[in-house]
DNA sequence: TATTGGCTTGTTGTGCACAACATCATTCCC
DNA sequence: GGGAATGATGTTGTGCACAACAAGCCAATA
């Protein structure tokens, strides 16, 4: 019966939590990833279904999704995934660009052997990509980039903040790509540009100063928005 | 009918948005006020019978407060406030005085006739809390301060961050003064050095140097954290 | 007397039913 | 035939009852 107890704690108290966070996370990188386009109307019925749960707890994780700005639910029509435009998103970048820098400033961690490993895998993630180019590998790759480089700072506050302002703004890349005329190229262009980017940054750690990376990483994220901005002007609104 | 009709959309519809600000304002500043000390349990049902609304609406609000950091709630056991010490907010304060500086460089704001005439009005309430010294007062025109600082920005998210950040920061000060000795005079040194602080970066406004308003701003924070630190170093804990 | 087991009490988490609300189609009247 | 009112339908917000859980109390027993 004590043993019985200690399951029941861990299923339902700590597995509270932990499912919370799950779905949480599910749904954020279904966001990002345009799983779930701008504009589209999540149905709290549907989600709760497919999680096995009732309607309670996913509203919790809605609230604190429209919280980060990513959904926005509004009484009697929806939960509408948030519209992006990279306009609005210039603040945010200028934001972005600051906080990037002050990773290899505040309480930086230089990464172990493992954490090398790491950021050496995910190079060579780079080059397969180089090879294979595919938007949403690119994506992931992206997102996974940025955990890792994260990581290199143990200001949570700063982590954390950096974490929200990233998932704001990461999917006006695929959107604006997505509705580019010459994709394909572009896709390869900003692989390339990507792999270049990780391999200047994974060569700055092991040389074991953070704080150029911190240099390099706020360097790139300004020329990416101003690529992202150039293509934007580029192309003529799809009003799709 | 349509009038009607008007007035429950009013006291309802927008009603709702607004209570739920209202209700999230009153708990936050009550919070930073220490009218709810750390480690006080929140009872969902009080907070319900007081704003007159179900628990289920609180519930929304106390999701918030917990994503900011200022709640904890714990199946079975309550919700209650977060403890905050002075070495864990270390960070934060690291991050805060960064952030100080951005307010000046990204999108800053000018401010009209209006916002000058509320700057000199804080200015001239905090000549009266140098004659008239009370540690609650004091932490209100902090407050208030911080918001008329926070308004120098168009940066939207650099507004909402810092505002998280000061909220979470903010109460380290009454609750270290409170278990200090010299009680009032540590007060009356600090209303001091704020009433100081004030007038500087008003002074630096009226010139138009918002830049500047950012540096003194970095530096005041650094030092008045330092400050605290160095008498929670010299008082010892009182653990009451 | 110390300890352990169950029990009681109080709290948050969950599920469900209904209200409030917006949107769209329909129908009625001019 | 056009426009506006009205109902149908689907959605989120709310209230309430109950389940899950933690902590403290108390008594029974070694």
């Amino acid at each position: 019966m004590e043993i019985a107890h200690r399951l029941d704690g861990e299923t339902s108290e700590k597995g509270a939590r932990e499912r919370f966070d799950r779905i949480y996370r599910t749904l954020r990188t279904r966001i990002c990833m345009l799983d779930h386009p701008p504009l589209e109307r999540l149905r709290e019925e549907d989600l709760a279904a497919e999680f096995n749960v009732s309607r309670t707890p996913i509203r919790r994780v809605l609230v604190k999704l429209e919280a980060e700005g990513l959904l926005r639910s509004v009484h009697g029509v929806g939960t509408i995934v948030t519209d992006i435009e990279i306009d609005s998103l210039e603040q945010v970048y200028q934001l972005r660009v600051e906080l990037a820098e002050l990773i290899g400033k505040l309480s930086p961690i230089m990464p172990g052997e493992a954490r090398m490993a790491d950021f050496r895998a995910l190079l060579a993630r780079c080059d397969d990509l180089v090879r294979q180019p595919d938007p949403r590998e690119f994506a992931r790759t992206n997102m996974d980039f940025f955990h890792l480089l994260n990581g290199l700072t143990a200001n949570e506050p700063l982590r954390e903040i950096s974490e929200r302002l990233y998932y704001q703004t990461s999917r006006i890349w695929l959107k604006t790509a997505s509705r580019f005329s010459r994709f394909t190229e572009m896709i390869e262009d900003e692989i390339r540009i990507f792999q270049r980017e990780v391999a200047d940054i994974v060569a700055a750690i092991e040389i074991g100063d953070l704080e150029v990376v911190g240099h390099i990483r706020r360097s790139h994220i300004a020329m990416s928005f101003a690529r992202l901005r150039k293509h934007a002007s580029g192309v003529a609104p799809a009003n799709e």
